[in-house]
DNA sequence: TAGATTGTTAATCGATTAACAATC
DNA sequence: TAGATTGTTAATCGATTAACAATC
């Protein structure tokens, strides 16, 4: 029998807990990139929070791109990192809900420099629709599924009431969309090639007051 | 030798994974409480979109509470996970920033429901301190030592630009606040008897990018 | 009793850490 | 060469899932 290796150097997928810690490394490394050129795990566990080991088991499954005895290039490794994140393409980004939360997401500064473009804002209240948020004209709702594609929305994020989130979810996934960030307390339905990824504020504080109630 | 038992109900601590499940149980709980007395693990699974194993192996560290053949009661369930939360008692929550997030957080509804009492809003700008948000009045940063234990400050939340947050979340543990929710960037370091959880935008849309990417 | 559903034990899976060989 | 640091393999740990006994 004959095994036929498979030889990319890039891994079709990493653990989902070093995904997850690799926008962690990125940081540090833009942070570093005008300072240096060489960094150690040590250096990245520290500057990110993480064990150097850890360090070290994520940046393998990148495939290998330190230098034994001397460390990464900072340039190549962001370079590498940010390839496997997929965001050295751009991705436009819009928010649904115009309220204190979507604005505040709408005026949130750091978009940009990775790969992210915020190109819509959609509510559907009629005080809302018109308005401006930046540069960006907030739009009804009902425009989204044909806006999709003109604007190259890639990204949904979901910034309404709990009662409309559902319902928001279910036309950006009828419209294609295949990542949502979702910030109502609401259960998004899984649906097959479309993730969902949840900020939920009241989460939070509950898992805070769980380990206050240990201590 | 002779070993004494723990013999206590209530364990003192559950697997970090199961701690984060809770809140979403609970949720599920609220919602149904007017109109069902009696669930299963299936329903509260199909609610919180979760599997049934692993609702019944997550409550099962809480002691057993439902009743074989028939299922949890609602309120006595929806008590007992609150109890192991430790939402039962009120927790007085602070925020610094007052920014689009801050306000966006002062603003956010839901709050108040189980057991968190937003308490006082900060900031150091001359601009806003003052200015009312809600029926709070945003109050200078340099007051918060002094306010920490007359407010019942015990979660503080830091919406500061990133170059601020550090400082503050120092400023908050000398203090002796134990539980910190930091929307910024920006790494704060570990101390012991101090829970940090942060709310990391760019890193939830790395991962989505990351996921779109893959498929 | 039969059907339903919990709660637990055991098996599996994945993630973290330890140890160390490779190599600059 | 000696010192430093990566990258990998093996061991450990924790979390999820499967199987099933307990019991309403």
């Amino acid at each position: 029998m004959i095994a036929i290796s498979n030889v990319s150097s890039v891994p079709r997928s990493l653990p989902t807990a070093s995904v997850a810690r690799l926008p962690r490394y990125l940081r540090y490394l833009d942070q570093v990139a005008g300072s240096i050129d060489v960094v150690s795990s040590e250096e990245i566990a520290d500057g990110s929070g993480v064990s150097a080991v850890q360090v070290r088991k994520d940046l393998s499954f990148l495939g290998a791109s330190g230098t034994r005895g001397v460390g990464y290039d900072v340039a190549t490794l962001a370079e590498r990192i940010a390839k496997a994140l997929g965001v050295l393409t751009q991705h436009g980004v819009a928010i649904v809900g115009a309220g204190n939360l979507g604005t505040a997401l709408a005026n949130y500064q750091g978009f940009a420099s990775r790969g992210f473009d915020m190109v819509a804002i959609y509510d559907v209240s009629k005080r809302s629709v018109g308005k401006k948020i930046g540069d960006l004209a907030i739009r009804h709702f009902d425009q989204f599924p044909e806006d999709a594609a003109e604007f190259g929305i890639s990204i949904g994020m979901i910034a309404t009431p709990a009662e409309a989130a559902r319902d928001v979810a279910m036309v950006m996934i009828e419209t294609g969309i295949r990542a949502i960030l979702n910030f109502a307390p609401v259960e998004i339905p899984l649906v097959d090639g479309v993730t969902v990824r949840r900020v939920d504020l009241a989460t939070e504080l509950q898992i805070l007051s769980y380990h206050l109630a240990q201590s």
